[in-house]
RNA sequence: GCGAGAGUGGCGGAACUGGCAGACGCGCGAGACUUAGGAUCUCGUGGGCAACCGUGGGGGUUCAAGUCCCCCCUCUCGCACCA
């Protein structure tokens, strides 16, 4: 047997070319429309590419070069975000230097990313652990440091003891480490914050200008959770001062009847009373011990301890006992809450648990029976000052929650306030590879290394152990440590924190449209031109991360005129995880992992890409099939019999002569598909209609060039390799990369005959095959015939024609 | 629990604004060419002997529902005491 082509030769031979004439470096050329088609570049693992990444990067590779052929200036390039845990935990064991093993990871990457023919401009290739890249993610830092957007700060943090390091929530999966699933405890600690919160109205807003998945979407509104409500005061009883307490529901301030703070509370010293001392202080101990972990372990059992203290209830001068429970956070809102049972959930449980009272303000449910917290029904009740001063009594809620507040404001009680769930980004990590921050520190303050003196370099090493002590490796380097002050002189100690891998993430996008400049983060006019990415895709587990980051460095660099546009991706893209055969996700201890390598040695490049295009729509979830792969494989080959003869010379088949019209119009149908296809990202379907296009050519000897030639150029962003091959063939000059796309003729893409289903009650019955210009009147006579069996002479009492789509007659 | 998305042949999946359900591919079956084929080509392939029945289940709107409305079930992802 012989296989239909070589695609080993083909494959090496066309990807040599494309280097050799660097077919797509691309240049700022102005004249044309740009597009901006962006991967999200991968942290080299030592594992490699594998089938999922091919997914995305696939993806993209076939809309930058359907773009170049439609006349666009294309970016489209790949870097390295080579900073990360698993090189130094690597390193940690074996001792082999992290730059090392990433550089070893790169080669690997950048091999395979070659094989699969992905037409990068691999001269803007960069890399974030690169000193030219990395000064710039320090430049960054220094003017977030300026603009007090940086500051450090005695938090409780995530601390992992065996990575001894600090985690950031995001790290941090079902209270273990994601990185290797260890136990993780808060512990306060002096940490670099990056005050991502004083941007989260805007991220909000800004969510409303781009194209994004409605998940994705989704996730950022939760992840900054904004909340409208109010903060009230509930003066103490018997000393001075108030509780302020954060709620959304001020309409339900009159069926508050207890009040809670958090354990951590300032306030709870001052008012326990003698009795309840002791109490407090056990329950104190016993929620600081437990890890966050135990926290949700033990969930939904309510605990908590009565205080001792009163405060009374603004509106009415109610007096509310203060308990304290491990419910209320003090990392969210005030840490102090009003509890109204009989309209919270959370309170109502407690309530029913130390056998508070439960008093109803809302009617619409039975309080008795469980909480009442819808706000889109229901009226106000038992809502009104004693001595007839204020009453929100037989108002809805939505018309009561701004009378409320509007009250407490006159009273000076309260305010119309905002909360956000978004805290701020714990921006330090106590590890060897990542960026260190241009900071040293004289008399207990930081003071930034000037702009000049940037990169601040990683300082060499073989020590890649943490200290243990919450500081990071660097902290043993005593020569690197002392240094002086820039400004006065005085003797100095570095910072000895590194940044977390997503400070390199953030801005890279920047980075590409100017790699190489040495004067500045990125030349103004390029990023003018290049700006926004018009296409982003990459994983779904970035929805909230590196996505949320991005944006606000985006914005800050956009407040100090290094961007010109406020938000980076305009339209993002998640591919779909590739599972194994098994329908299980892929994992060395199933063994059902598919190693990309393997399948392009056996089936070419050319048809993995096609296959991973085929399997589905780009964003689901789908199995992987070897079968399948084989399946595109013969698609391939017919595509190439359909030009090439057995002795490898263009097929007679292949004639000059003018197409047919049925030959016309499928091409013209498969260019419109296509085009549409790509343009939409459904490439699954795009494939299908060529398919249906080469099944058909294959049955027919005459192959008009007029038709096979356009078909070629269709193919070539999905299989570029046969489609050079094949264009060469064609006795036309390379590259097939660099020809105009097709255009279809719209008069070509409709058939002239049409068949109408014709149905009896909506039932199928008998079919029409007629002309396009057919009247009403003709297929109602012609259908009235075929139907004649089903009619049975009867007229029908309605007829509904759809214009060339459709009959129906209702008997 | 809350938020988002999804349920279609043996399998992956098609079906633009309601208008022939199952395109295309895999698998399977039959045939052709062959010493042979796990190559290639052709044909067939939702279920049922049939009338008919079929897009997770149950209602509804409509001449017509995979598509729209209501209720329910299952799965995936995210959040998880956020006041």
């Amino acid at each position: 047997m012989s296989k239909g082509y070589d695609h080993r030769a083909i494959e090496a031979k066309w990807q040599q070319y494309w280097e050799q004439h660097a077919t797509f470096r691309v240049t700022d050329d102005v004249s044309k429309p740009k597009f901006y088609c962006l991967d999200m570049f991968p942290y080299p693992s030592g594992a490699g590419l594998h089938v999922g990444h091919l997914e995305g990067y696939t993806a993209t590779d076939i809309v930058s070069r359907y773009k170049r052929m439609k006349g666009f200036n294309v970016l489209h390039p790949m870097g390295w975000d080579a900073f990360g845990l698993p090189a130094e935990q690597y390193a940690v064991k074996t001792g082999v230097h992290p730059a090392k093993t990433t550089a070893e990871n790169i080669t690997t990457f950048k091999r395979q990313m070659k094989r699969v023919g992905l037409s990068y401009d691999w001269e803007r290739e960069l890399s974030t652990t690169d000193p030219g890249y990395y000064r710039w993610t320090q430049w960054i830092f220094l003017k977030l440091f300026e603009r007090g957007l940086a500051y450090v700060a005695e938090v409780p943090v995530n601390w992992c003891p065996q990575l001894g390091t600090v985690l950031a929530n995001e790290e941090i999966v079902d209270g273990k480490s994601e990185v290797g699933g260890f136990d993780v405890i808060r512990k306060p600690m002096r940490q670099w914050v990056l005050k991502i919160t004083a941007y989260a109205d805007r991220l909000l807003e800004d969510l409303k200008l781009v194209d994004w998945p409605t998940s994705t979407l989704e996730m950022q509104k939760n992840w900054i959770g904004r909340s409208i409500g109010a903060e009230v005061d509930f003066a103490l009883v018997g000393r001075a001062g108030a509780i302020r307490v954060f709620t959304t529901r001020p309409d339900t301030l009159f069926g508050a009847t207890y009040m809670v703070l958090a354990p951590e509370h300032p306030l709870v010293d001052g008012i326990t009373s003698e009795a309840q001392k002791a109490a407090v202080q056990a329950y104190r101990e016993g929620t600081a011990r437990k890890s966050d972990l135990q926290r949700q372990e033990l969930e939904k059992e309510k605990t908590g301890v009565f205080t001792g203290g009163y405060a009374v209830n603004p509106v009415n001068q109610e007096r509310l006992p203060i308990w304290i429970a491990d419910y209320v956070l003090m990392s969210y809102g005030t840490g102090a809450i009003m509890a109204v049972p009989a309209h919270d959930e959370r309170d109502w449980a407690f309530a029913r648990q130390y056998q508070l009272p439960i008093r109803e303000v809302i009617t619409g449910g039975n309080v008795q029976e469980a909480a009442f917290t819808d706000t889109d029904r229901g009226t106000v009740v038992n809502s009104a000052a004693s001595d007839g001063s204020f009453s929100i009594n037989g108002l809805i809620p939505s018309e009561a929650i701004p009378k409320v507040t509007e009250w407490l404001a006159k009273q000076g009680k309260g305010t119309r306030a905002v909360n956000y769930k978004l805290r701020d980004w714990l921006f330090a990590r106590q590890r060897y590879w990542g960026e260190p921050f241009p900071i040293v520190w004289v008399d207990g303050e930081a003071r930034p290394i000037p702009e000049q003196q940037l990169p601040l370099m990683l300082p060499e090493t073989s020590n890649f152990k943490p200290s243990g002590t919450g500081e990071s490796p660097l902290a043993n380097l005593d020569q690197w440590l002392a240094t002086v002050d820039p400004g006065s002189g005085k003797p100095a100690r570095r910072e000895t924190n590194t940044m977390p891998q997503w400070a390199g993430s953030c801005w890279y996008y920047l980075r590409f449209i100017d790699s190489k400049n040495s004067a500045q983060l990125v030349d103004q006019a390029k990023e003018c031109y290049w700006m926004p990415v018009d296409l982003y895709i990459g994983g779904s587990e970035h929805a909230v991360l590196h996505l949320l980051y991005s944006r606000f460095w985006h914005k800050v660099l956009f407040d100090i005129g290094v961007v010109s546009t406020p938000e980076p991706f305009m339209k993002l893209v998640h591919q779909g995880i590739v599972l194994g055969e098994d329908n299980q996700k892929m994992s060395k201890s199933r063994g059902n992992v598919v190693n990309p390598d393997e399948m392009i040695d056996q089936f070419g490049a050319d048809a993995v890409r096609l296959y991973e295009m085929f399997m589905g729509p780009l964003e689901a979830m789908k199995p992987w099939s070897t079968r399948g792969v084989e399946g595109v494989t013969r698609f391939l080959e017919r595509v190439w019999r359909l030009i090439v003869d057995d002795q490898g010379h263009l097929s007679s088949a292949v004639v000059s002569a003018g197409a047919s019209l049925d030959h016309q119009r499928l091409l013209h149908q498969t260019i419109k598909k296509v085009t549409e296809d790509i343009e939409a990202l459904r490439f699954n379907t795009a494939i299908s209609q060529m398919m249906i296009f080469t099944n058909e050519m294959t049955k027919t000897q005459q192959r008009p060039r007029s038709v096979i030639e356009p078909f070629v150029l269709l193919l070539a962003p999905f299989a570029p390799h046969v489609a050079e091959e094949l264009w060469g063939l064609l006795g036309q000059p390379p590259s097939v990369s660099q020809q105009p796309w097709p255009t279809f003729d719209p008069a070509l893409t409709v058939s002239e005959r049409v068949t109408i289903p014709i149905q009896i009650n909506g039932k199928l019955r008998a079919k029409l095959d007629v002309g396009l210009d057919v009247s009403r009147e003709e297929v109602e006579r012609l259908a009235r015939v075929e139907a004649a069996e089903w009619l049975q002479g009867k007229e029908p009492r309605k007829v509904i024609y759809v214009d060339k789509k459709l009959l129906n007659f209702v008997v």
